[in-house]
DNA sequence: TACATTTGTAATATATTTTATTACAGTATG
DNA sequence: CATACTGTAATAAAATATATTACAAATGTA
């Protein structure tokens, strides 16, 4: 299973990016993803400690963006809310007496860290702007 | 999580590779991965499916590659095991009734699709045998 | 000031997925 | 005919992801 973190963040950011002059409560944004608005927060808490965006508590308070969307890339945003893009380990450590299983996972982290530069290629060549547009 | 259907998959052809006059127990093979040796031979079933690989039941049975591995590459066991590269999609159907919510899967989908030929081609690239050279 | 609204965060519960185990019927070998 | 395998179903356990509840603290506004 995949968590949605990173799918929920930028559907934050897609609705902070098209209301930028509003702070957005969570409830709101929770509204839009149909998600709990804690875990909502709780992305905001991960985007705040990246200085991607502001909140202001209290009465009217929410959420902004901080930085402006034609300057931030997906790839940031992936970074933010995933650690590598992979095909997967099994969960055992394998047998350190076997050629193949002494080698698997550093053959496998090689394949993969391939993998992770044409993905950051690709997501560092569209901006958060640019993600919004579409909608 | 990622399940690790395509790492156990890839050892299971890696050892069937380098072995490839005899047939492998479910055990033998298990004991490699470090992994129950039901789960092997439920991989196992499905390269079956697919052609990959052929077992003998009954004493000294096993499984042993039925293609040659610089006949296959990384891509068909990555569609054997793996529905699509992603970065996750939120849990719950979003509001239809806000811009955002409406169209955030359909665009999700498209900047995946776009990963998933990058990612294919890199696979298409790579044999098993070439993978199991590095061992 | 008192109230309402909102963030921030912890604690706990539920749901989902992944992996492990147990069990046993069926098949081939020697 | 005993042994060593595969094939597969059923169930259990572990890990992860999401949801809920609760409440302190902050802030705007009547």
């Amino acid at each position: 299973m995949i968590s949605g973190k990173f799918a929920i963040t930028i559907h934050i950011l897609t609705l902070l990016t098209k209301y930028p002059n509003d702070y957005l409560s969570s409830e709101y944004i929770a509204g839009s993803i149909n998600l709990n608005a804690v875990l909502v927060r709780k992305e905001i808490a991960n985007l705040k400690a990246h200085h991607i965006v502001e909140s202001k508590e209290g009465k009217n308070g929410g959420t902004k963006l901080s930085v402006d969307p034609s300057n931030i890339s997906l790839k940031e945003i992936f970074e933010m809310t995933f650690e590598s893009i992979n095909l997967g380990y099994a969960k055992n450590q394998p047998n350190p007496d076997c050629p193949v299983g002494k080698k698997i996972n550093q053959n496998l982290s090689a394949l993969y860290a391939d993998m992770n530069q044409k993905v950051s290629l690709q997501l560092e060549g569209i901006s958060l702007e640019d993600f919004s547009n579409q909608f």
